[in-house]
DNA sequence: CAGACAAGTATTGTTAACAATTATTGTCAA
DNA sequence: TTGACAATAATTGTTAACAATACTTGTCTG
């Protein structure tokens, strides 16, 4: 497991993590990120959430696992009181799941989840792509291209988890170039939960490694075209809904009987 | 200070208040209102925050009111954890802002808020709407009539905290009928902050009382002419915006010394 | 050997006490 | 009277202990 090196241009600081010793209970390792604007005292949660948002947004963390309030406390060294609330955190954007008396879980949206989120994101991103391709500035354009560069670099080093990373960090990145802070977070939760839906019914083919789909919507925008921007968004939201299926058994636990029978 | 009685449609039960001493900090009183699906252990704070956006959409509670966790906790019967629960859901949701060591604030969005704001249900909602002309079935439309059936009965009674709320969340109905769990949310947030956004800016002239337009809104709905109903959505937001005057002072505190000079 | 039951362990939910910070009130001097 | 300063009160932040629930393990019976 590996360091890491991203940044979060329009919200805040650029971040890295450090190569921390593996917990033994879950084995998510995730990235230090500084903290915006906020107040001092919520800066703990808001890392604990940014970091799970990372872990999931790679994949790293699986659908149904458990995030144990003990865990998180030694992950983060932080008190159960920080801990409880970074998870009602998650839970209230639907990244986490919490049971009563059971504890919190990483969610594991099923198909009538995906419709949802799906339809929404069709509603919402090709109008926020074409509002971006009329207002963009010199320093939108900047930032999404060194995104995409990133996209290729982590493509040509295979880096797996990166790819996923910025494949979906891409959507939000758009939104943050509009401008438009409520979008921006509506898009976050969409693109996080997304990458649990792909996680639970993605086809083993990484739909996500279409990064040409990026670029050309890139290209739309930069050229101002806010039509064909918007038209390239919704059919790229299509092909990663295309590479769902429904039919397979939920990947909700890895069958561990007949994994394990002969042994 | 009266007792009230109103209903949440779609999302649960009717309710009504007790009539309850008023806080000397803080004198909002809020209607008990029973919870729909969840766990139980999330109940309370849920009909806490459930309660406050009721509050916050009847302008009840205006922004910068200080809402603290001993007012909370006497005023619904639980314990300061849960009081800080919610707290801090409503301020995940930009309904509430914590401030260190300070306490949390129903928030006071600004000028670049509005905007923002505004855009997004510009963004989201017209497109909305025509999918809802598109597919509502005969519930649906039995659902948005009662709701305006209601709205005409606040109009007629005078009831103004009644028309405010019910014309907030005639928006939201129409999310919820679209079937949308996503979309659903995502709009209760925005017109809850929308609410906070005319009791920042508003003219006096109740603007919401052009219920009419809603009206117009369910005609063309229900006659699957989602192309009008998304231009009068759209219109009907743009009227909403302009009723409001970022020019005058900020109605951030009553101008308590100016008021209180001349006792 | 399978299943049911029971004891023990671990985890979560809640409460209460304590610490830290902020707001308020009272006092004094200019 | 006004302003600064100090003491007090009130509120929030944190920790720790306790209670309640769920999970695990071991034992026993059929």
């Amino acid at each position: 497991m590996q360091s890491m090196l991203f940044s979060f241009s329009r919200l805040g600081g650029t971040v890295r993590d450090t190569a921390n010793k593996p917990k033994e209970t879950g084995d998510f390792v995730l990235a230090i990120h500084r903290i915006h604007d906020d107040d001092s005292s919520l800066g703990d949660e808001h890392m604990i959430v940014d970091r799970i948002y990372s872990a999931v947004m790679q994949q790293t963390l699986a659908p149904m696992t458990k995030l144990s309030e003990s865990t998180i406390c030694e992950s983060f060294g932080v008190g159960r009181m920080k801990a409880r609330r970074a998870l009602l955190l998650l839970a209230s954007q639907g990244i986490v799941e919490l049971r009563s008396n059971r504890g919190a879980f990483v969610a594991s949206p099923n198909q009538k989840d995906a419709d949802e989120i799906f339809e929404a994101r069709i509603h919402i991103e090709p109008s926020l792509t074409a509002l971006v391709a009329e207002r963009i500035d010199a320093t939108g354009i900047r930032e999404l291209r060194e995104h995409i560069e990133k996209e290729k670099q982590a493509r040509v080093a295979g880096n797996r988890q990166e790819i996923i990373r910025l494949s979906g960090e891409f959507h939000v990145l758009v939104a943050s170039v509009s401008g438009n802070g409520f979008l921006t977070q509506t898009l976050r939760e969409l693109v996080t939960r997304t990458s649990l839906i792909v996680a639970m019914f993605g086809s083993g083919q990484p739909s996500c490694c279409r990064d040409d789909e990026h670029e050309a919507i890139l290209e739309a925008i930069v050229s101002r075209n806010a039509k064909r921007a918007s038209k390239l968004t919704r059919n790229h939201l299509e092909h990663i809904r295309m590479d769902l299926e429904f039919t397979k058994p939920q990947k909700d636990q890895p069958d561990l009987v007949s994994l394990l029978r002969r042994k």
